[in-house]
DNA sequence: GGACCGACTGTAAACGTTTGCAGGCGGCTT
DNA sequence: AAGCCGCCTGCAAACGTTTACAGTCGGTCC
C-alpha cells in the first residue's frame, strides 16, 4: 500500500541499503547517487515507517509527558516550554494529562511505557512507592514539582517555600505586622511548602507573632469563604497571604462584599501570577513562577539523561533542581501606602527590577538571572 | 536487554504465538494457560515493544495534534478535550504546538507523518494548497476551525458568525441602537467571521444603521487604543462589541480612564469568555465557546474516520460541522438597565438558562442541549 | 603489471511482534 | 471402533528498516 524503502530502491535502481544511507545522511554514498535517491524519494512521497526504524534502532525519538489535571495558563505554559524544547532537540512529545487519581495515572503510565525514550512526570501521586511499582528502572525519567520525600529520580521543582518566604518578608517590609495565611489543601505538597515558607518568614522576622492560618483548598470558593470568615473577625489582620491566586481572588470578592477596601483596610497577596491577577481591583501582588522555563529545562535534562544512557555513560548524580520564583509587586499589598519597595533592598540576594508592558508591575527576582543554557 | 515476548514464552513454557494470543485477549487460548502467561508476563515486567507491533499491524494507536501557538485557557481546554477523548478511545496523543509560521508547521507535520494513524489540524496556515502539498491523501485528518475555502478534509468549527450575530441581536434587544464593533486582525478568519456576523445582525435588525468598525488586532493594547479613540468621539455609541475578550478588557481600561461608566454610559461586550471576563468591573458579557467539546468531538470524528479507513468502508461525505457558541450574560451589556433579557425570548431558536456557580452568570444556549454521545 | 587501497554499493541478518496455517489430541457420533 | 470435529497450540513468515560484512571497481604505488 504505502511506499516503502524498497519501492524507492527499485525506482532509483539502487539497493535499499543505499537508499537508507542516502536519506539518513551517512557518509560513503556518492553525491550524485544521494541526490538522485532524494529526488526519487520526494517524487514517490516516501515516508519512512518510524515503527520499523524504532524496532531496529531501539529508540523512538519520543518523550512522554505525564501530567495531572491542570487548567489555564499554567498548563499551556508548561506544555509550551516542553514542546519547544522537545522540537529543538528533535524529539516528539507524547502527552497524557488530566489524571484524576493514582490508578488513572498508573494506567496512563503503563500505556506509554513501550513508546517513549524518556518520561517527564508531574503528578501528585508519583510518590516513591508509585514510582517503584510502575516505572522501569531503565527508563530515564524526570520528576516535576515533587519533593515527595526522596526518590531515585532526578527532579525539578519550583521553590514554593522560598517564594512564600520572600512574599511574607515583603509584607513585613511593607509594615504589616499581623499577617494571616489562607492555606491550600491538606496533603498537597505545593500548599504545604508555601505554608512552611510563610511560617518560616513569620517566625524569623516577627518573633513571637501568632500564626493565623485559615483553611482553604486552592479553589476560588474556599478563598471566598476564608475572606468572609476573616472579615467577621473582631480584630482584622493587616495583611492576607493566600497560598494561590484563585483563593486570593475569591477572598477579594468576600472582602469587597464586606465593605473592606484592599489595600487600605487590609493588604492581600497571592501566589502563581495567573493572568487574572493583573485585572483584579486592585491588581494582585503575587509570586510568579516561570512555568515554560520549568518545562523546557526539565525536557533538556531528560534528553541529556537519555543520551547518557545510550552512550553508556553513567548518569550524573540525581539532583533536585530548584527554580526560584519571583515577586510581582502590584498594588494589593499596599506597599506604596506603608513603605516603598525600597525597603526590600536590604535583602541579601540581588534583586532586579524592570518595567513591563502593563506599567503597573514591578518584578523582583530573588537571584541573578541565569543565562539560558544553550 | 529488555524482556521480550520470547523471554515470556520460554519462562512460561509455551510458544510466542500463545503468549501473544493470551496477552491480547484472543479467543482460542485455554483459560489456565492464559492466566499463567499473564502471571509470568507480570512477574517479568514484560512491556510489549509497540514499534514491533505497529510494524506488523500497521497502526500506531496514536493520533497527532498539530496546533498553533496558543495561550491560556483556550489551549488547555482544547487539549483536555482531545486528550480525554483519545484516552477513552484507546489512542495516544502526539502533540506539536506553537508553530509560528507555515514552514514550521510543515516541518512539524512531516515529522509526524510516519507516526500517527490520524491527524487533527488547527492551523492558520492549513489552507487547501498547504494541505495538498504536505498531507498524504491516505491519512485520515480533521481540520479544526478552518473554513479556509474548501478542502477535501472534514472540519469542525466554532460558529463565530452565529455567535457574533446573536450577541449583536442581544445588544439590540437591550435597547442599544448605535453599536460600534472593535475588529480583530485583517486576514484572521475568526475575526472576519465575527465581524460578518455582527454586520449581518446590524443590517437585518437595524436597517439603515451605519457601520462603525474600529480596527484592532485581538491584543489588549489594541482594545485599549480603540477604547481611547471611541471615548474621544463627539457622539458616543450606545454599545461596543469587541471581537474578543482581550480587546474588550483593554477597551474597558480606556473607558474607565476616560471617566466613562460601563454599562451606564456605554455598554460593552466581548467574545470568547476567557476566565478573566468574570472578574472585570463590571463583569463582561461575552460569547462562550465550548472548547473542550470542540476538541473531544474532533477526536471522536477522527477516530471514526480511522476506523472507517481500516475496515475499508468509504468515509462518510466530508462535512463541516459547526459548533454553536453560547451567550454569557453578565452586567457589562447593560441589559438589566434597559430591558430584561426576556426580550431575547422571541428568538426563533430555543434557549435555556441556568444559574451557575458564580451566581452572576446567565447562560443562554442558542440550540437545544444535545445528549453526550456515548 | 600486479598488489593494494579507498570509495562506494549490495547482500542479508536482525529487531519483536502478529497471524495464517497446520497439526495434535480428546471426545462424541455413528 | 473408526471417523470426525473442535479446541487449542506451535511453526514460520511477514512487516520495513538499519547496518555489519563482503564485494566491486578504478586508480596508485612499487
Amino acid at each position: 500500500m504505502a511506499v516503502t524503502i524498497k519501492d524507492v530502491a527499485r525506482e532509483a535502481e539502487v539497493s535499499v541499503a543505499t537508499v537508507s544511507r542516502a536519506l539518513n545522511g551517512r557518509v560513503n554514498v556518492a553525491p550524485e547517487v544521494r541526490s538522485h535517491v532524494q529526488a526519487v524519494a520526494a517524487r514517490l512521497r516516501y515516508i519512512p515507517h518510524s515503527a520499523a526504524r524504532s524496532l531496529i534502532t531501539r529508540r523512538t525519538q519520543t518523550i512522554g509527558a505525564l501530567l495531572p489535571d491542570m487548567h489555564g495558563e499554567f498548563f499551556s505554559e508548561l506544555i509550551r516550554g516542553i514542546d519547544r524544547a522537545a522540537r529543538a532537540k528533535g524529539y516528539h512529545l507524547l502527552l497524557s494529562s488530566s489524571h484524576g487519581d493514582a490508578d488513572e495515572t498508573a494506567t496512563a503510565l503503563q500505556a506509554m511505557l513501550g513508546r517513549v525514550d524518556g518520561l517527564l512526570i508531574m503528578s501528585p501521586y508519583a510518590d516513591p512507592g508509585f514510582i517503584e511499582e510502575h516505572l522501569p528502572e531503565t527508563l530515564p525519567s524526570i520528576l516535576l514539582n515533587p519533593v515527595h520525600g526522596h526518590t531515585r529520580l532526578p527532579a525539578l521543582a519550583v521553590d514554593n517555600r522560598k517564594g512564600a518566604y520572600v512574599m511574607t518578608r515583603h509584607l513585613v517590609n511593607c509594615g504589616h505586622r499581623d499577617i494571616a495565611f489562607i492555606a491550600g489543601p491538606k496533603g498537597n505538597l505545593d500548599a504545604e511548602e508555601r505554608l512552611q515558607g510563610h511560617l518560616d518568614a513569620l517566625h524569623e522576622l516577627l518573633p513571637g507573632a501568632s500564626e493565623q492560618v485559615v483553611a482553604g483548598d486552592f479553589s476560588e470558593e474556599s478563598g471566598y469563604r476564608a475572606g468572609s470568615q476573616i472579615a467577621r473577625l473582631q480584630r482584622l489582620p493587616h495583611a492576607l497571604f493566600a497560598a494561590n491566586d484563585s483563593m486570593a481572588i475569591g477572598c477579594l470578592f468576600a472582602l469587597n462584599e464586606a465593605g473592606l477596601r484592599v489595600p487600605a483596610d487590609i493588604a492581600l497577596a497571592g501566589f502563581d501570577d495567573i493572568p487574572t491577577a493583573r485585572f483584579t481591583q486592585p491588581p494582585l501582588t503575587t509570586v510568579r513562577v516561570r512555568i515554560a522555563d520549568l518545562g523546557g529545562r526539565a525536557l533538556d535534562r531528560l534528553v541529556a539523561a537519555v543520551a547518557a544512557k545510550e552512550s553508556g555513560h553513567r548518569l550524573p548524580p540525581h539532583r533536585i533542581q530548584m527554580l526560584d520564583p519571583e515577586l510581582v509587586l502590584r498594588s494589593s499589598c499596599g506597599m506604596h501606602e506603608h513603605r516603598s519597595a525600597g525597603t526590600d533592598a536590604h535583602e541579601p540576594v540581588r534583586t532586579t527590577r524592570k518595567r513591563v508592558r502593563n506599567g503597573s508591575d514591578t518584578r523582583m527576582r530573588s537571584t541573578p538571572v541565569k543565562p539560558k543554557t544553550r
